[in-house]
DNA sequence: TCCTAGATTGGAATTATTCTTGATATTGGG
DNA sequence: CCCAATATCAAGAATAATTCCAATCTAGGA
């Protein structure tokens, strides 16, 4: 029952990634994050990823959307203790939390930044990860 | 290890906040964050404040954290999606994981630095809150 | 003192996520 | 091409943090 027919294949497919195994599933949770990039939740991408995949249970798309992350292939967010979103973005980012609209959007680095130029780093750091999230509004234009 | 020798009562009360009711739940919570500034969970927090209130529930502990934080006495810190940590150090700051001990320290903006030197903010936004969280190893010393 | 608003409590309820288990599917070797 | 080994999927149970709720309690003001 796994259409597979007329997928065009890959239309936004990651360039098959060593060791994953790429699933009818796992390739429509990933198109879905592609194809809408507004950090969904678990939960949404299940709902969209249904459209296609029917059958398709939350189980998994988690299973799905941790597999996709721990090939690098998309990012898990979290904000405060909401449910967790996904994000196709895998450059390193940050994210702004318009509170008016609840949208969000992503931040970039300015280019040639460096963290300890603005951070009072403990002695001896070494960063790993970043993770930068800003609320606020946007200027009514 | 419980430094408690000289309590002297109300080490560290907050000087009276407006509108919030001091009672002796809050205080000990409060006192209990000020006290060893390790970025404890609430459950955590319960098992210190048991100490001296035996009977004090976690919904009570969760229900002055929330209070404390509302009146900005103190700050809820989320880091993934564990449970949420409480910081008394109401300063603008971020946070420091290190990887290999789980100590959490906190890391200082320095002075005079303004976000928008370093991130692509969407035009217009005013931010109110910002949450920066770094992950990585402290070089063996 | 009495009353009332606000606090506290313990337990039930909620919610996101993970776990478990058995069924299915896929791959590589023969 | 067939089979065993391995990986994935699905469904529901289980877990953990947190919130909610209803029933007391308490402090401070009239």
């Amino acid at each position: 029952m796994n259409h597979r027919s007329n997928d065009r294949a890959a239309v936004s497919l990651p360039k098959a990634c060593p060791g994953l195994r790429m699933t009818p599933q796992r390739q429509e949770v990933y198109r879905v994050l592609m194809g809408r990039r507004d950090h969904p939740t678990a939960n949404e991408v299940h709902s969209r990823v249904k459209k296609r995949l029917p059958n398709i249970s939350l189980a998994t798309v988690y299973n799905c959307l941790e597999t996709l992350v721990d090939h690098g292939l998309i990012r898990q967010v979290n904000f405060e203790r909401e449910s967790s979103r996904y994000c196709p973005n895998v450059k390193e980012h940050g994210h702004f939390h318009d509170q008016a609209s609840g949208a969000i959007h992503d931040v970039e680095f300015k280019p040639g930044v460096n963290l300890a130029d603005f951070l009072d780093l403990p002695p001896g750091a070494m960063i790993e990860d970043i993770e930068i999230t800003l609320r606020g509004k946007l200027a009514a234009s």
